[in-house]
DNA sequence: CGTTAAACGTATAGCGCTAAACCTCCCGTG
DNA sequence: CACGGGAGGTTTAGCGCTATACGTTTAACG
């Protein structure tokens, strides 16, 4: 069946596109509110729904947002971690409230960024799950609304939405140090020195009053297992491990578990996001939780404003916005061991 | 900066808005191959992108699909597993491939998919994680071409794509009586009703050579950690479970150990999917693979065959895709216990 | 040499919508 | 009573693209 337009419910209604479009649109100043309720009463009838299509080539403006991600050397699967669909998940939702749409796009380079922004006129897009480096590279247009999610922008046209690492970083410290910890290692992707990382560890330090060991890892159970083994048997000293995220925490659980180390007894394993995994694993991880669905909302809330045309830079100092983070203690942490 | 237009380049190259057009859609019978070389050269130069806008309303097609998904309680998280986040990844890396473009959107009911697919004009869309009952009540449109993931279509018009849920339960039976298990339990969503549960309890059955006990349960872990330790009280006999998911799987294992079952020697768990988590727990899971990018390739596939115009059922007895499934032996499965 | 028909285009119209300019009453006011 | 002005519309133009119908040339052929 041929789609309802605008000129059909004129034409029912006995009045002029534009009068159902005003009506259509809440533009209610040159409309009498008898007209408008006939033309509200036919438009429900007939189910009329505008067609973006239309609304974009003539208003300019979509009401479209595009969701950006890395695509996977296999090309195949793009949100990467749970972390990552909750923040896409509570994105959508916050989006949809607001009458807009979520485009779901993977990208490897400007030109496939530019592709989907220009074909779909998008408002604005959301970035997310692009290490610093591959961001600078992705060269995000100045003249689109952007925000980006865990990551820092590099010229600040764009605005971020970030857990607040430095704290995050901070409340491990202190739980860890409250508990007698003084040799801590930290394991993360920290060749990548994204601000996520780095910010996480400086907090740690401060909390700590010492420098933690560093060992490189990817986020990943796997590279947790290979790291658990090797911090067992390059820092047998070590009393506590703290992992930027909880699948890699898991994995080195489970490789320390693996080379003879007791958690927590001998080792206090903590980690980061309070993921599903964390009570899947055993002993459970005790944690840092970030709200990843505040992270969804807050990105969702910032990009509308951009896209209404606020300079973010007034009000805060980066553009960026930080969620609050907590300390969440379950069975991976406990008093160091003392030898 | 404003968009780049196929006047701006029809001006530029000295022909009319047509022929650039032709050229762009590849539909080079009416033009030379000067022509179309000098035009393709200044498309590049440009950084030429058509608009989808204007296209969708001027040929009425958008290459624009759309993935439904149900709206969660809390209206937040909308890939519920993590089976769903890799069949979407895949569906887009391979809807990427055809030039096609991803539109995610959570609904509640047939409004929003209407408003959903009239607003963007979208040539089709896929299904995905609602229950039978769910999608009779969304009641799609028959005159769009939909496709749906793991569910059974009514009155057929949507092509449908699913794992061979039979042949997966035969698989897990096959392997736990080739183990010496008899008293098995079924354990899943079985009050759904869905093709997808009874599927593979009918290869259960079969394979088993008799009716398994079912506890019903949702997908989950904590459901699972409850239908554990009820499966240890009310079915002591029973040496073997077999859940519709590894997420349930891995529930159910905790709740048995944590009710003093060892698994296996015990008790086997058999779950379904091989996700991540089978890896994640101690020990780990055996389950039955089911190939979940190929779902997603599989999915895009049948429905740009639909938008085409292709009768599936001309081809496949009830335009349903099954993607072959595959037993994957770990620790959590061994040899029935002898009372 | 006249007729055709490729080959290579161009002109026109319209998809559904909105911004902006433009009408036309009718009422209150000086 | 002329006039301004608001209330309640309508008309016009155009967003960027494609389908369709409509020219031109050139070459081939009887």
């Amino acid at each position: 069946m041929p789609r309802v337009t605008l000129k059909d419910i004129a034409r029912e209604a006995g009045v002029s596109v534009m009068t159902v479009s005003n009506v259509v649109n809440g533009n209610l100043g040159r409309v009498s509110p008898a007209t408008a309720a006939t033309v509200e009463r036919i438009v429900e009838e007939r189910g009329y729904v505008p067609s973006g299509a239309a609304q974009s080539l003539a208003a300019g403006r979509t009401r479209l947002v595009g969701l950006l991600l890395p695509a996977r050397q296999d090309g195949t699967a793009l949100l990467g971690s749970p972390h990552d669909v909750s923040v896409a998940g509570a994105l959508e939702a916050a989006l949809r409230e607001r009458d807009h749409h979520l485009m779901l796009r993977a990208v490897e380079n400007t030109r496939e960024v530019q592709d989907s922004v220009q074909r779909w006129n998008l408002d604005g897009v959301v970035v997310m799950g692009f290490t610093d480096d591959e961001l600078r590279a992705l060269d995000i247009p100045d003249d689109v609304p952007a925000v980006v999610v865990d990551a820092s922008v590099g010229d600040g046209h764009a605005g971020a939405v970030r857990a607040d690492d430095v704290d995050g970083g901070r409340l491990a410290g202190e739980h860890l140090a409250a508990l007698g910890h003084r040799r801590v290692v930290f394991c993360g992707p920290v060749d990548a020195r994204s601000q996520v990382v780095t910010g996480r560890l400086d907090g740690l330090r401060d909390a700590l009053g010492a420098d933690p060991v560093t060992v490189a890892a990817n986020t990943t159970y796997e590279d947790g297992l290979a790291a658990g083994e090797r911090i067992a048997r390059e820092h047998p000293d070590a009393t506590a491990v703290f992992a930027t995220a909880d699948v890699l925490a898991a994995g080195i659980q489970a490789g320390l578990i693996r080379a003879g180390r007791r958690v927590p007894t001998d080792v206090s394993v903590l980690g980061f996001d309070d993921a599903d995994i964390a009570r899947y694993v055993s002993p459970c991880l005790s944690t840092i939780r970030q709200d990843t669905a505040g992270k969804g909302r807050a990105a969702a809330e910032l990009l509308l404003q951009l896209i209404e045309g606020a300079d973010l830079r007034a009000s805060r100092p980066d553009g960026t916005v930080h969620i609050g983070v907590e300390l969440v203690v379950r069975e991976s942490t406990g008093p160091a061991s003392v030898d």
